[in-house]
DNA sequence: AGCACGCCGACT
DNA sequence: GTCGGCGTGCTC
């Protein structure tokens, strides 16, 4: 009797390939084996998931069935439950089985040409001066003493030590030094570390007892936890991940990006041994073997970012999401999945608790919290004792009427920092642009300098380049313009390079230093700069959204937050959120000692809600206010978007594409209840030398729609045209 | 993803 | 007249 395998290959189809088990094989092909088959005319090997095993071959005629080939891995790499997960993350976000199932699986098991990770070996015992007769062997345990955790990899012991890769090899028989698979702790600055909270403050008590409860229980729930800035998140989810642990299970902590959270690190590896941390310079070897090693269970807590929520942790009991808000948990590339829902859905196939963190919730989160889906926890005071800064809104169209020659930043802004610097406290300035300007026109024929491949403005890289911010593309200084040779160009639209600059006149005995994706090219220069800040060496710290979150800098008593309408105005229903989340997450930034702090806020809409709402810390009239704009368009989370994006370098292609696949999706048996929008033109209609278009399918509040598109050829794209389908998009341009 | 089949430009 | 460009289509 016969056994057969459906096997899901990464192939871009939906569709699942069916394979005869050999006998050799019989019993160790199980659903969650990761296997290689014969596949193709040549019969090239393909690795698949085994999904499924059946009695008998379906459908497919007998003859045209082969066998599997071997196992790629001795077990299942996924459990049913997280078979189950693949599946709905497969059928919700309409992304072939195969594809999910490869992308949860590091890339060095998933090659067969699995490059090694770098051994590293960590010291076992002091006492390098007993090795009188082994200069070199001294040499590698006397490097090894005085780097931090004692632990280095090879080529850098080698490369200190000026050995050869033998004398390791006897330190190691001699059992004087260890061979380890873990990846280096993060290196912790001391000068990072957030205050201990040591005891807990009423509201955390309260909110900690709930959290208690539902560890208690070992069900499902979502627990949404809504701290203000400085109330002491970290605090109790150091607790709860203290309480799972000691039931011998495991967790999982998910930060939105791992780079920007070193203090994070150093408060988790402080208080518990065994956690891995994922950082984004593992190479594919080093990712492998620390997989391996969570899978054989010698961690008890991973920390890492949204694919982290993938690793195979034995006994998991608990998933936290700090800054559950965070766009960068939606994943950009199939498949296109958001952590945040994907942590809620595992949860609930593992029968778990998950923890969601944030100071402002997003809108789908405060709505489940309303109607009772998730648990809503609320820390509204901070835990140190510190109260929230005070926001000053500055008119800027009052600015600009007044005496006062407007720059980059407000005069009321200029004020407080002088006193701020004055005071020897510090200041940090907010601008959510990277470059000098925005762009450059000609003030004489009005045309600006553009990307040809993307038609929006290039940005202005003082004394650089003008750079596109969509391709990267880099177009040489102009003195004149392009078009009709006037000279100078005028440059608009401050951007953080023209900040500085500013703040370097105004305030010439003053150490300003910029920080953004362009100036922190490295961790290292990264860390260099935060030092620096946190000894006060810098007094002026001007930057984007790197200097929005985590930082915790008690002597920052001044914020300054400009041209945050650029992002308040964006053609993007979620503009307003966002610009709130930001204003609410930089303001964080001011008042976190005892000297208090103060926002300074130079907008022209002085009136908008979000302004409003932001300035007086309040998250609730927010989502009253935005949840009734939502409300009546039918925007989540009053309703879900799928968001059908084509793309092509045929205008033509791409228009009558969009025409055919929208009059098709009005057509489908969810017609009357789906609102189809479009096609229509992007914000960014011409991106790479591509035209697109896209089609937006307002899906109604409550209709299930696992498996809308069951048919998924719906969506095939023909000659010429890319179609994409994001599912629950976060952006839209 | 590969690897084939299939119709249009520069080569011995 | 062919060799080869990569566009499109199939793989249990």
């Amino acid at each position: 009797m016969n056994t057969y395998a459906k096997i899901a290959l990464n192939i871009g189809t939906h569709g699942l390939f069916t394979y005869r088990i050999p006998p050799a094989l019989e019993g160790k092909v199980l659903p969650g084996c990761y296997v290689g088959v014969p596949f193709g005319p040549r019969n090239r090997m393909a690795a698949g998931f085994c999904v499924e095993v059946d009695r008998g071959p379906g459908d497919i005629p007998p003859e045209r069935i082969k066998a599997v080939a071997k196992l790629l891995y001795p077990e299942p790499l996924f459990s049913p439950e997280m078979l189950s997960l693949c599946r709905w993350i497969s059928r919700y976000y309409l992304c072939p089985l195969g594809e999910v199932m490869a992308g949860m699986i590091p890339p060095g098991i998933r090659r067969r040409t699995a490059s090694r990770a770098e051994p590293r070996y960590v010291l076992v015992h002091r006492g390098a001066g007993a090795l009188k007769r082994a200069p070199a062997q001294r040499k590698v345990l006397e490097y090894l003493e005085n780097v931090p955790g004692r632990e280095a990899s090879r080529r850098d012991i080698l490369r200190a030590a000026g050995c050869t890769p033998g004398v390791l090899r006897v330190l190691e028989e001699k059992g004087l030094v260890r061979r380890v698979f873990s990846v280096s702790l993060p290196e912790a600055p001391s000068v990072l570390e957030g205050r201990e909270v040591e005891e807990l403050t009423p509201e955390q008590e309260k909110a900690y007892r709930t959290i208690r409860k539902h560890l208690d229980q070992e069900t499902f729930a979502v627990l949404l936890l809504k701290g203000i800035t400085g109330s002491g998140k970290t605090e109790l989810y150091i607790r709860a991940i203290g309480d799972v642990l000691s039931r011998g299970k495991t967790a999982v902590l998910l930060v939105p990006e791992i780079v920007l959270t070193p203090q994070m690190h150093a408060r988790f590896s402080a208080r518990f041994e065994r956690v891995a941390v994922m950082h984004s310079r593992l190479s594919a070897g080093e990712r492998a073997a620390l997989w391996k090693e969570i899978k054989r269970g010698r961690f008890d807590l991973v920390i890492g970012p949204r694919s982290a929520l993938f690793s195979p942790l034995p006994r998991l009991g608990l998933i936290i999401l700090d800054e559950e808000h965070e766009h960068t948990y939606k994943q950009e590339t199939a498949p296109r999945y958001h952590a945040r829902d994907v942590a809620v859905v595992m949860a609930s196939r593992l029968r778990i608790p998950v923890i969601l963190g944030s100071a402002t919730p997003s809108m789908e989160s405060l709505r489940n919290a309303e109607a009772g889906k998730y648990v809503l926890l609320t820390l509204s005071t901070r835990a140190g004792g510190g109260s929230l800064p005070l926001v000053h809104v500055v008119d800027m169209t009052e600015e600009r009427r007044g005496k006062h020659r407007p720059g980059g930043i407000s005069l009321p802004l200029a004020r407080r920092i002088e006193e701020t610097l004055r005071r020897g406290e510090q200041a940090i300035v907010f601008i959510n642009q990277r470059g000098f300007s925005r762009f450059a026109c000609c003030p004489f024929c009005g045309k600006s300098i553009r990307c040809p491949r993307c038609d929006i403005t290039l940005t202005y890289h003082k004394e650089e380049f003008f750079l596109c911010h969509y391709c990267g593309l880099r177009k040489p200084l102009l003195r004149r313009c392009p078009v009709c040779g006037h000279a100078p160009l005028a440059f608009k639209g401050a951007g953080t390079q023209k900040i500085e600059e500013e703040l370097r006149a105004r305030f010439p005995a003053a150490v300003v230093q910029r920080m953004d994706s362009d100036a922190m090219t490295t961790k290292r220069a990264y860390r260099r700069v935060l030092t620096a800040f946190a000894e006060k060496r810098i007094h002026i710290l001007v930057g984007t959204q790197i200097v929005a979150k985590g930082l915790d800098f008690p002597n920052v008593t001044t914020v300054g937050i400009v041209e945050i309408e650029n992002m308040l105005h964006l053609p993007d229903f979620r503009a307003p959120e966002r610009t709130f989340n930001m204003i609410c997450q930089v303001a964080g930034r001011a008042g976190r000692g005892s000297k208090g702090g103060h926002v300074f806020l130079d907008v022209y809409d002085t009136e908008h809600y979000a302004i409003q709402c932001a300035a007086a810390h309040d998250i609730d009239r927010f989502y009253r206010v935005e949840s009734s704009l939502r409300k009546e368009l039918h925007y989540p989370p009053f309703g879900s978007l799928v968001r059908v994006l084509l793309e092509g370098k045929s205008r033509e292609r791409v228009n009558a594409y969009g025409r055919e696949l929208a009059a098709r999706l009005k057509k489908t048996r969810f017609a009357r209840r789906v609102i189809v929008l479009g096609p229509a033109e992007p914000p960014l209609g011409f991106i790479n030398g591509r035209h697109r278009r896209h089609i937006l399918l307002k899906v109604p509040d409550k209709m299930p729609y696992g498996g809308l598109f069951p048919d998924h050829r719906v969506f095939e794209s023909p000659a010429g045209v890319k179609v994409t389908v994001d599912v629950d998009p976060l952006s839209m341009l």
